[in-house]
RNA sequence: GGGCGCGUAGCUCAGUGGUAGAGCGCUUGACUCACAUUCAAGAGGUCGCAGGUUCGAUACCUGCCGUGCCCA
């Protein structure tokens, strides 16, 4: 016998239960399915959208093993390049070291230590939520297998001339001290202010008024630039102004880039630092002079006055030399946008650099091909647009960071010539002059090893079996966030590399919000803990919560009350279970068929097929909610109900037992992909269980077609309530039988009736009579009908004259104004001739019904101004 | 500036070209021998606003309002 309340400690075990028998691993049987998880950061612990992300694998990768797939999830983490390194300085600035102090190699074995304890953490923190991915091919970013593919993929496309180094504009962190991707900036509007300077011609009077956002740039530079229709400034393009504080001549140039509208239609150009101004350089040659270095302060070409300042003193000190100069002729507050590094929150700095970049236009084009031709099908569909509209308008992407933790550059440059060598392994000497070499310095970009992620974990480069079995992959589950980030590199990558899509479908979810719909976040502090849910609730009502909660694509609000109807179920099925085994039912009994058992096996497997088609279109949450549906709805609420007096019956004890475990069988096969703990460690109780649930098999579909027992027993269900109802308005008390008489239309229903009246009067406390055919209606009672069927509830004496009077008056208005509308539904011009006959007829039922029940009302309002 | 999402019961959200749904909350009753983490009954909604398409719109289209996000 089961506890009386089902006990989440029990879960630790359960999985024990799986590990041991290897269940997680693939069978080697079927269509082969993967997934390859993204994989968390070593930065630190799970949070809930690990949670949101790792349930939906599990639960898709559960459901396919069940239904006889090859189902193989591939688990790992990730080194997280500068978040990870971050985390480590700051523990070393706790102890007052720095990593230059102690140097690369010590730095690096720091960071090792770190990242076996965060990892520890993270992996039983995805045990402890029941993820079943299979541990023994395990990986990570950084071990020995994926750093050869990231070696191995750099070497190609350096060699097919898609990997280049060079001196270009790039992001980059003051604070990280390293470049950044254009995606890794995150751009919000700031208050700030636009000052006008006032830039005097070389010759002659006048000059030109700019208006910038970054006054201290101007010490950098190079020219003024117009618009070239612009005809306030038509005069002046091609001369020369002096610049203000460096004296330098620097020309007017007309570009379309200046925008007339904004400030005075005239820009400075400052082509070493910003994007736009760096583009405006290329095409006019202009010098690019830069002022601003690597820790964001000026640099000496920046003047004796400002060198050394940081960039926000030297805006400040910048502003006052121009007044002392009489050129600052205004500042005007406005709100802009200013770009921020999405690590650590820095204003990034725009500047010139030696940096390797990927090319990506004939990377993108293949990548937004396979959406657009369907190899890749994006779900929800709507993100499939923006995927293909970013991989449209793409840009080189800057692949080198200025870190330690990472893939190094498999680069080496000669000391003696300047040549640089990409190779796999380190060549022992410069191959032109005999020089000796050393590597570069930096590592790639962390997305740079996430690209090679599903293929790289399968044994990429090699040809490997896994790799022929295992790829290319069913479905990447990810958040929407990262769908340029990660999503489209993997599929460019992934394209170029192995010549093929790396996922068939890509599944987006949403981000998990606080119960008022903010993000959570550590410092708003209203993050949920997924361990502390579990801890309270287990696993598994925190699992159905969010994977109820989502609809594909939408951000999910989480709140306490969510998980609680999580974990009401999870009481719900395991009392459900304590139940059916107090019955001591026997396996091998042969089923129960009488009606009720028969539109069970419907209901089921109607829940089932549904559940499926929700499933392969990756709807986990509608999937959940039938599920529900059917567990509390149709198997708990009625037919355990309709099980409890036949059980009593000798003659049918063993054959509805029977059913009863069968269909609890389901049951947890249906639920076992959103909440595995409960669902198997009632399997494992249950008599006949052979092995465990996570490797049986997917509700098979069993029950012959049988309209009939349907259409009885819905009846029947709508008659219980409706005779409940009656009593209830008449408020008679629970545990007192209440006599009713059921007039029945259609004599094979009496009949059905009659035989299932005990059934009857069990549900709805009642003592029921079938009326003969042509007996009037009771006099003194209160009636209910649905088609075919009318309930009488003999009152006489019971019932509140003044207050049921005034219920039939409401009812016989409501009744009448829906009769009305009804007939003017039917009566609108068209409508007959237009709608599908089906609809007419159907419409035309429902006025029929209507009138019907509207007579009966007058009725009824009749024999109560008679009493 | 461009694009996208959302607006349905008090709250959180499903959903559908033909009678509007769930969970929680609320009201009433019941500690009924699986479960009070429960059971039964009930109240509660001009489906954001305005046009249009249609025999018929909460759903499809357009505009507007509110709100959130992405890109520039």
């Amino acid at each position: 016998m089961l506890d009386a309340r089902y006990d989440k400690a029990k879960e630790e075990a359960i999985y024990r239960l799986w590990e041991e028998a290897q269940a997680f691993a693939p069978s080697g049987t079927g269509e082969a399915r993967t997934i390859v998880m993204p994989p968390p950061n070593v930065t630190g612990v799970l949070h809930i959208g690990h949670a949101l992300d790792n349930s939906m694998q599990d639960a898709l990768i559960r459901f396919w093993r069940l239904s006889g797939r090859d189902a193989l999830w591939l688990p790992g983490t990730d080194h997280a390049g500068i978040a990870t390194q971050v985390r480590v300085e700051e523990e070393l600035a706790k102890e007052g070291l720095s990593r230059r102090e102690i140097g690369r190699e010590q730095f690096l074995e720091r960071v090792w230590d770190w990242k076996e304890r965060s990892q520890g953490t993270i992996l039983s923190q995805l045990r402890a939520l029941g993820a079943g991915p299979d541990w023994s091919r395990q990986r990570f970013t950084l071990d020995e297998g994926v750093s050869r593919a990231v070696r191995a993929a750099f070497v190609r496309l350096y060699q097919d001339g898609l990997v280049y180094r060079g001196s270009y504009l790039i992001h980059w962190c003051p604070s990280c001290r390293t470049a950044l991707s254009d995606i890794e900036v995150e751009y919000a509007e700031r208050e700030g202010a636009l000052y006008h300077l006032h830039y005097p011609l070389v010759d002659g009077d006048g000059g030109l008024t700019v208006a910038t956002t970054r006054p201290e740039t101007m010490l950098g530079d190079t020219a003024v630039a117009v618009h070239p229709d612009d005809a306030r400034y038509q005069g002046l393009v091609g001369r020369l102004l002096r610049h203000p504080l460096t004296g330098r001549e620097i020309p007017v140039v007309a570009d379309a880039a200046a925008d007339p509208e904004f400030g005075t239609g005239a820009v400075k150009v400052t082509p070493a630092h910003d994007p736009t101004d760096f583009d405006i350089g290329v095409r006019h040659a202009l010098p690019s002079i830069p002022v601003i270095g690597e820790d964001g302060r000026m640099l000496p070409a920046a003047g004796e006055r400002f060198a050394g300042l940081t960039r926000e003193d030297a805006r400040k000190a910048v502003a006052e030399a121009l007044e002392e100069e009489g050129v600052l002729l205004e500042i005007e507050p406005i709100r802009h946008n200013v770009g921020s590094c999405e690590r650590c929150g820095t204003t990034v700095e725009s500047l010139v650099s030696r940096q390797w970049f990927v090319r990506m236009k004939p990377l993108a084009e293949p990548a937004a091909q396979a959406a657009r031709d369907g190899r890749l099908e994006i779900w929800p569909e709507r993100l499939g647009k923006i995927y293909t509209d970013w991989l449209d308008n793409i840009r080189d992407w800057c692949v080198s960071r200025q870190i330690w933790w990472g893939h190094r550059i498999p680069a080496w440059h000669c000391q003696e010539c300047g040549k640089t060598v990409v190779a796999m392994e380190a060549p022992a000497r410069c191959p032109d002059c005999g020089g000796a070499l050393h590597q570069d310095e930096d590592v790639l970009d962390t997305w740079f090893s996430s690209a090679l992620w599903p293929f790289s974990t399968l044994g990429w480069p090699d040809d490997t079996e896994d790799l022929r079995r295992y790829y290319p992959t069913a479905a990447l589950v990810t958040g929407y966030d990262i769908l340029f980030f990660w999503v489209a590199r993997m599929v460019m990558m992934g394209m170029y590399l192995t010549n093929q899509v790396p996922f068939r479908n890509v599944v987006l979810h949403g981000l998990v919000r606080d119960s008022r719909g903010r993000k959570m976040s550590k410092s708003l502090g209203n993050g949920l803990d997924p361990m502390e849910v579990i801890a309270e609730h287990g696993a598994d009502a925190l699992r159905y919560a969010l994977l109820t909660g989502t609809t594909p694509g939408q951000d999910i609000r989480m709140s306490q009350e969510r998980v609680l109807e999580g974990r009401n179920f999870a009481n719900k099925i395991w009392n459900a279970a304590r139940f059916v085994l107090a019955q001591e039912p026997d396996p091998s009994a042969s089923p129960s068929d009488d009606d009720v058992d028969r539109w069970l096996l419907q209901r089921r497997d109607a829940a089932a097929h549904q559940m499926t088609e929700a499933l392969e279109r990756f709807e986990l949450g509608e999937a959940g909610r039938i599920a529900y549906e059917f567990v509390w709805g149709t198997y708990c609420d009625w037919y355990l109900e309709l099980a409890k007096p036949r059980l009593a019956d000798p003659q049918q004890r063993a054959g509805v037992g029977r059913v009863l475990l069968d269909v609890l069988r389901d049951a947890l096969r249906m639920v076992h992909p959103f909440m595995p703990f409960v669902t198997e460690g009632i399997w494992q109780e249950l008599p006949g269980s052979a092995g465990l649930l996570t490797t049986d098999r997917w509700v098979a579909e069993t029950a012959q077609g049988d309209a009939e027992a349907l259409l009885r027993v819905d009846r029947f269900t709508e008659a219980v309530r409706l005779a409940r109802n009656l009593r209830a308005e008449i408020g008679i008390r629970q545990g007192q039988k209440a006599p009713v008489i059921v007039h029945a239309e259609d004599p094979q229903e009496r009949d059905w009736l009659l035989q299932h009246e005990g059934l009857f009067n069990r549900l709805a406390q009642a003592e029921l009579r079938l009326a003969a055919q042509e007996e009037a209606a009771p006099r003194g009672a209160l009636s209910a009908r649905m088609p075919g069927l009318e309930l009488y509830l003999p009152a006489a004496g019971l019932i509140d004259l003044a207050a049921e009077r005034q219920r039939v008056a409401k009812e016989i208005a409501d009744l009448a104004a829906e009769e009305g509308r009804q007939e003017q539904k039917l009566g609108r011009p068209g409508f007959r001739e237009r709608a599908p006959q089906e609809i007419v007829a159907q419409e035309e039922e429902r006025l029929t019904g209507l009138r019907d029940r509207l007579a009966r009302a007058r009725q009824r309002e009749a024999a109560l101004s008679q009493l």
